[in-house]
This record gives structure tokens, sequence and C-alpha cells, in this order.
RNA sequence: GUCCCGGUAGCUCAGCUGGAUAGAGCAGCCGCCUCCUAAGCGGCAGGUCGGAGGUUCGAAUCCUCUCCGGGACGCCA
């Protein structure tokens, strides 16, 4: 609709061209927008106000000349030109009745663009570290994400999904260690747990699980134990708090050590598949419960074993973009505008974090995709220069990466701030939420902020199940619209062949503003896609659901004529595709009842 | 100190990339079920778009400065 519109418009903007009105060269940017009164009819038209400078006329004359240029059609019935230079278009009634056949055709594919018709995008989101199950804040990343990736397939991408599986490093140390801890207090040894080793209950679990499993085959003087205690309390004793917190963590580096040697590599591997196959297990059919399904899950540590990392640190030393200094080797992303060079490689011989990651977006790239979404906490918006820098400093167009930040959303109990940590243990999990709110209702919950928009999420109005949430307001249009076709089915009422129902009959006011918000959908979907905003969808359900709850409480659908009748309900089959159409996008569902 | 995000109705937030009289939901007030689901509908009230400059036919939207709030700046992951 709006591109035929804008075809015709076009030409008329040609044939100005051609007869040098318009400079020819002038590049003209020509938009429509839907108009909010009637008044101002269907589409308006600034084009003419932007073409003042390069013509020299003023913006009413101009519009008068592209009115005068536009071809004859079927579509436009009348034109004006209002205020300082708009353009208001009318269209003809029978074009505002076409979304409806469009409708009854292309049904589930309303509004979506040809499958993979565009380009392969890879969307790579979660990716929490597999050190215990996913919290809330998790699920904000995990609800926008999947619906980002559902809102760029219906725009045509090819896209998947990917969770980066952080099962490589220091902190999958710690949990192995942690857990390897748990088991020796299930064994009953008595030893202090340390405060910055993973607290939470499942861990404990692991740890008992394993004695049941191993018997005291992993356990050792505790002796050694102590003397890590030790040797701490000794060197926090009167310390700052700097000095108190590496202190801490040099103390869980000595435990890490101890239970390698002690447990060799295979007795250390025990602890550590334990406690990472079945926290990823736990992710997994937790995302799954919650409707978000991924194509790979890439593991951090099939890049040393294969060893990418290694590859990409030597092909970043051979071109000089790697140093060594104090024992360390850094990479000069100063080079490519970061703020300072970063360490690849630590002083001990372990690879960073970071390292891993440069071998990982290469992998990427490397994959093929036109585009690779990243969806980061907020608090991970420093990474963004340096990991670009490597993609440049490897030879890789770094605008294929596209790093989208997620606000933390900050959970309120009884009005008050929740704090939550990881490694103490106490967080609400995802898997809590949804159970107590459910999953359609967390999700639309999730998806009606913008992602980098600060976001308060009230426990308390989310679990109580009350008529604030917007989901039942949005589900309940549709399953009005299910019990009106079951009442018609009681009533021996054909609805049959509703698309060939009489729409010239839909003139009213309801019937007028719910045919354009139809028509509306595929331009919706479409800069949702472009703008990486499927919250988008979310406020244009609601209005849709708002039109409709205003039409069916005018209207006596069943009571009326049958051509009436009929073509009353063919609206409202259309609504009703519509409807789950949108909530599909956004992974909610449509309940035929409620 | 540097960087990121935000500031729009009492509260939570939209605002279609610069357009015509700034919109929802909740909270408040007044109405609507002998009738296909009242998880609904209609109405009233509520605003110096944080502030000051600038860009232009036109600014909540773009630029600069400034104030307030949140967050990030490790040989952690």
């Amino acid at each position: 609709m709006k591109q035929q519109l804008e075809d015709l418009f076009t030409q008329a903007i040609d044939q100005l061209k051609a007869d040098s009105i318009i400079p020819p060269e002038h590049e003209v940017r020509l938009m429509f927008e839907r108009t909010r009164q009637k008044e101002h009819g269907d589409f308006a038209t600034n084009v003419a106000m932007t073409l003042t400078k390069a013509i020299g006329k003023n913006p009413r004359d101009i519009a008068q000349l592209i009115v005068a240029a536009i071809p004859s059609n079927a579509l436009i019935t009348e034109t004006n030109i209002a205020g300082p230079g708009f353009i208001n278009v009318f269209l003809a009634q029978d074009a505002r009745y076409e979304v409806l056949n469009t409708i009854f055709v292309e049904k589930d594919a309303y509004g979506l663009a040809p499958e993979n018709s565009k380009r392969k995008i890879m969307v790579e989101f979660v990716s929490a570290n597999p050190t215990g199950p996913l919290h809330v804040g998790h699920g904000r990343g995990a609800a926008y994400g999947d619906a980002l990736a559902r809102v760029l397939s219906a725009a045509g991408n090819t896209v998947e999904r990917e969770y980066y599986v952080n099962d490589a490093g220091r902190q999958m140390d710690i949990l192995a260690c942690s857990v390897w801890l748990r088991y020796l207090q299930a064994n009953e040894l008595s030893l202090t747990f340390p405060s910055n080793a993973y607290q939470g209950d499942y861990i404990v679990e692991m740890g008992a699980d394993l004695k049941i499993q191993h018997g005291n085959e992993y356990c050792i003087d505790e002796s050694k134990i102590d003397k890590i205690s030790e040797h701490l309390a000794a060197s926090i004793q009167g310390a700052d708090e700097e000095t108190t917190k590496s202190a801490y963590e040099k103390s869980i580096d000595q435990l890490i050590t101890l239970a390698k040697t002690e447990l060799g590599e295979g007795g250390f591997t025990i602890f550590f598949r334990r406690a990472i196959d079945s926290i990823l297990a736990d992710i997994k059919d937790d995302l799954s419960g919650f409707g978000v399904d991924y194509d790979t899950w890439f593991s951090e540590k099939s890049l040393f074993d294969n060893g990418k990392i290694m590859a990409a640190i030597e092909q970043l030393k051979q071109s000089d973009h790697l140093y060594e200094k104090a024992g360390a080797w850094w990479f000069r992303s100063t080079a490519f505008g970061d703020e300072k060079d970063r360490v690849v490689v630590r002083d001990n011989g372990q690879p960073t974090y970071f390292a891993s990651d440069i071998a990982y977006h290469k992998d990427k790239v490397d994959r093929g995709f036109d585009e690779c979404i990243n969806i980061w906490g907020s608090d991970h918006h420093g990474y963004i220069p340096r990991v670009k820098a490597s993609m440049q400093a490897l030879g890789l167009d770094e605008n294929k990466l596209n790093v989208l930040l997620v606000q933390f959303a900050v959970l309120y109990r009884s009005g008050e701030k929740i704090k939550m940590s990881t490694r103490s243990g106490k967080f609400v999990t995802l898997r809590e939420l949804r159970e107590e709110v459910g999953v359609d209702a967390a999700r639309f919950f999730y998806a009606q902020r913008k992602s980098e928009q600060h976001m308060d999420f009230d426990l308390d109005l989310a679990k109580s199940q009350s008529n604030d949430n917007p989901v039942y307001y949005v589900q309940y249009a549709h399953a009005r619209i299910c019990s009106i076709f079951r009442q018609a089915s009681e009533r021996s009422i054909v609805v049959e062949n509703l698309s060939a129902a009489d729409f010239s009959l839909l003139n009213g006011e309801h019937e007028s503003k719910l045919l354009s918000l139809l028509q509306r959908f595929p331009e919706l979907v479409e800069t949702a896609a472009k703008n990486y905003e499927p919250h988008q969808l979310n406020y244009y359900l609601r209005d849709l659901a708002t039109a409709f709850h205003s039409y069916y409480n005018s209207t006596k659908f069943l009571d009326s004529d049958q051509p009436q009748r009929e073509a009353m309900l063919a609206l409202c089959s259309a609504v009703k595709q519509v409807l789950v159409n949108g909530l599909t996008i956004i992974g909610v569902s449509a309940p035929e009842k409620m």
C-alpha cells in the first residue's frame, strides 16, 4: 500500500525532474506517514517542504506541482495541500479492504517477508557462564534475544541462535573446586567453605551426589586445606580492603592448584564435568521451557582444544599486533582507538577470556554470516572497542559485528530493591519466575521495553497474575474472537466462506480503524527488525487489541443480517490472524479460551 | 576523571528516526452486564517533554553546554 503510493509519487517527481523543475541530480527523500486525524486523509507526505531550498519556491506551490504530476490511478481519490505544505492523500475505499484478501491468502505468513530472502544473521544471546542456574537478569536477554531473532526472521532473514558456553578458564576451575569442597564436607571433613567460592545449594547437592557415587575416593588429608585457610587468615590480618580481596582470590587459586595436584587430571575432571554437565543441562531445559531454542551451543573449550586460540594469537604476533611486557602478551588495541592495550596471555601463560573472544569472533565471521549480533549486558560495553579492534587486526570486517546492549532489570519486591549475586547464591531464578508468573506474562513483560532502557521489574506485580499485566489484554482479544466463532457454530451460523463477504459494508469508524491497523502490520515488522526493536510489536498488539475491544463493545456480530454479519466476521477473523502472527513473533501464546 | 544508558502526566513507560492539537497503562473520579467472556467498554481530570542555548519553514526528537539518577572502566569472567 505504502509502496504503491511511493511509486506514484516517485513517478511524479521523476516527471518534474525531466521538466527541470526539480534539479535532476537532487536526491529526493520521499516519506509517507499515516495520519493521526482522518481530516488529514490516510497518508501524508512532507516532501514538498523538503524541496524548498532546492527549488526556491514556497512549499505549497511545490506541492501543487507534485500533485499535478501524479499519474492517473485507481488508488488515490483525493489529495489536498494543508498546513505549511503537507500533501494529504485520501485512498479509494476498495484499497482499504484489500488487506483482508491479503490476510486470507497469506494467513500465518501475513506481515512476514519471504523466508530466507535477505541476509544470514547470527544472534548470540544469554551466554551466561555455566556456574549456576539462570536468574531473572538473564531472562531479559533471553526474551529480547529470542524476540529479536524471531522478528529478524519474520523480516525475511536467515537467523541462527547461538549460546557461547564459557566452559574454560578460572571461573570453571573455581566451580569445580567448589563442588569438590562440598564433596569433602559431605564426607565429613571439617573445613571452612570459602566465601568467594560458589555458595548455591545446587553445589551442595552435587557434592553429596558425588559422595554417594565415589565414597571417599577423592578425599585428602584436611591439614593441607587447613594450611591454605590459615595462610589466608594470616594475610588478611589487619590488611586493607584491596589486599584482603586479593588474598581471597590467591587463596582460591591455591585451592585449585591443590585440587589439581591431589586429584590428578582425571579426578579433577570428574568434579568439573559433573558441575558443568548438570548446570548446562539445567540451563538448556530452562531456556527451552521459556520458549527459547538454540541452533548452536558453542563451546569455548573447543577453541582451546582445536588450537584456534593459539592460531589467532600466533597470527596477531606475526602481524606485530602483540608485544611482550612484564611477562605477559599485550594486544595493541590502542592502535585501533581503544583506550588502552589489553592483555591476551597472562604472565602465568594462561590466555585471558579476551583471547578466547578474539578466536571466537574470528570463527563466527569465518562461518559466513552477513551480520553477527551479540546481545551483551550493558556492563560489558567497554569490551566492544577491543573486540572490534581485534577483528580489524585480524583483517576481518568489524562492521559485521553488531553488539546490542541490554540493561539489567532492577528487581523489586515489596517496593524494595533486591540485590543479587551469583557466587553468593542469592537470586531469583528464571525457573522460579516462569513457574510463578508464566512464560507468556514474563516474556511479554520483558519484551515491552527497549533493550537499552533501564527496567524496573516488580516481582509482586508480575507474580500476582493481576490484570495490570498487558499480556492478558492482548490474549483476551484473541480469546474473545475465538468465542464469537464458537458461539456462531453453536447457533449453526455458517462462517465458511468469509473471504467472499462484501467488505464494503465495513465502513464504520471502528472498522476503518481496524483495517488501517491490519494494513500497518507488515511495515511494523519491517521497522521493528530494521531497528532491532521487537518491543514495537508489543505496542502494536495493544493498539490492535484496544481497537478490537472497542469494536466488540459497540457491535452485535451474530445478531446482524447475513451480509453485514459475514463482513464483520471476516474482519474479526483477520484481526485474529494478525494477533496470532504478532504474538508469535514475541514468543507469546494465543489462547482460545481464558 | 573517561565512557554508556536514562530524565515525557502522581507511578511505569510509548512517541513510527524532524512534522499538524505530545499518547497509553496503572492509580483517582463518573458511568456501562435480562445481550457473543466486565481479564472488557465509554467519559472526566492530569504536562514548562530536567534546564539553557543552537541548527530551520518546524525540535520531545538533531548539535553544544549544564543539572540529576543508574551503570561500566582488572594480567575477573
